[in-house]
DNA sequence: CGGTTTTGACCTGCGC
DNA sequence: GCGCAGGTCAAAACCG
């Protein structure tokens, strides 16, 4: 059960309970990690619901309308370096469209971007791959937890409706929690690591926050969105934005720990 | 001007 | 072998 990269998700439920059978239902399936991300109702709105982007750049390099789920589902590559084979297709749960279901393929060839900006040390890949997982990295760097801090008390007082589905914290970008999560509810919340019980709270808040404070670049987004502001119009541009540091916080924090790396058959 | 996004077409894999 | 659906490419448009 665990480790099947689940070809179609078009079941948010489905992630983790994929069978082998689906998998090789499409094409031969490669390290996969599954990755669902709660998105609140007010992320509907938001163009990029809050895409969890990871520290990674990415690029956008096609779209395609997914049977079965009335979300297209967008194909990214990593765009921070150049020779980097990393990608992820994003797309919404047919059934639940505030669950976002994020697929990472293959591994970057190449340190993390935060890591090398951030002097911090972070982890070298996040995502992808089921070969870090050794690394620990600091729960979070001093920048993460005053972010979040600030994050935290802004918005604490406001929503917290929305769960975020599980958060990964640094660390877990190399341990991949395949708890049990929940999809289906409106909560997904499983972690193991007591990191996430710590951090949880913030993402969510974050998460919120990102959706209706603008925290950075955020605003941007939130322009955007206001055009647009329609839960199509997100999904249908799958796109991700160019979190910052207090974004990427909190996106890893949303991330759910669906990280379900898959075996090359 | 460079990089990213959008979108249609093409290719590949799988089921029948 | 054919058809269907997913995944990728490439050109044009857009944005900072």
């Amino acid at each position: 059960m665990d480790s099947n990269a689940s070809p179609k998700l078009e079941s948010e439920t489905s992630l983790e309970l994929k069978p082998e059978s689906q998998v090789s239902k499409k094409r031969k399936m490669v390290e996969k990690t599954v990755v669902t991300v709660r998105i609140g109702e007010n992320v509907s709105k938001v163009k990029n619901e809050g895409l969890p982007s990871d520290f990674w750049s990415w690029r956008k390099y096609g779209q395609k309308p997914i049977k079965g789920s009335p979300y297209p589902r967008g194909y990214y590559r990593c765009s921070t370096c150049k020779g980097c084979s990393a990608k992820k297709q994003v797309e919404r749960s047919s059934t639940d469209a505030s669950l976002l279901i994020i697929t990472y393929t293959s591994t970057h060839n190449h340190p993390d971007p935060t890591a090398l900006s951030s002097t911090t040390n972070l982890a070298q890949q996040p995502k992808e791959s089921k070969t870090e997982t050794t690394k620990d990295l600091p729960v979070t760097s001093k920048e993460e937890n005053q972010e979040q801090k600030q994050v935290e008390e802004e918005i604490n007082s406001n929503k917290s409706t929305v769960s975020s589905s599980d958060q990964v914290t640094n660390e877990e970008n190399f341990h991949y929690l395949q708890s049990t999560t929940h999809c289906s509810e409106d909560i997904i919340i499983d972690q193991e690591d007591p990191f996430k019980l710590n951090i949880e709270k913030s993402h969510i808040d974050k998460i919120d926050l990102l959706l209706e404070e603008e925290p950075l670049c955020y605003a941007q987004l939130r322009n955007m969105s206001a055009s647009k502001s329609e839960e199509f119009d997100f999904f249908d541009e799958l796109e991700e934005l160019p979190m910052s540091s207090s974004i990427l916080h909190f996106t890893r924090s949303i991330f759910s720990d669906e990280r379900i790396p898959v075996a090359p058959s």
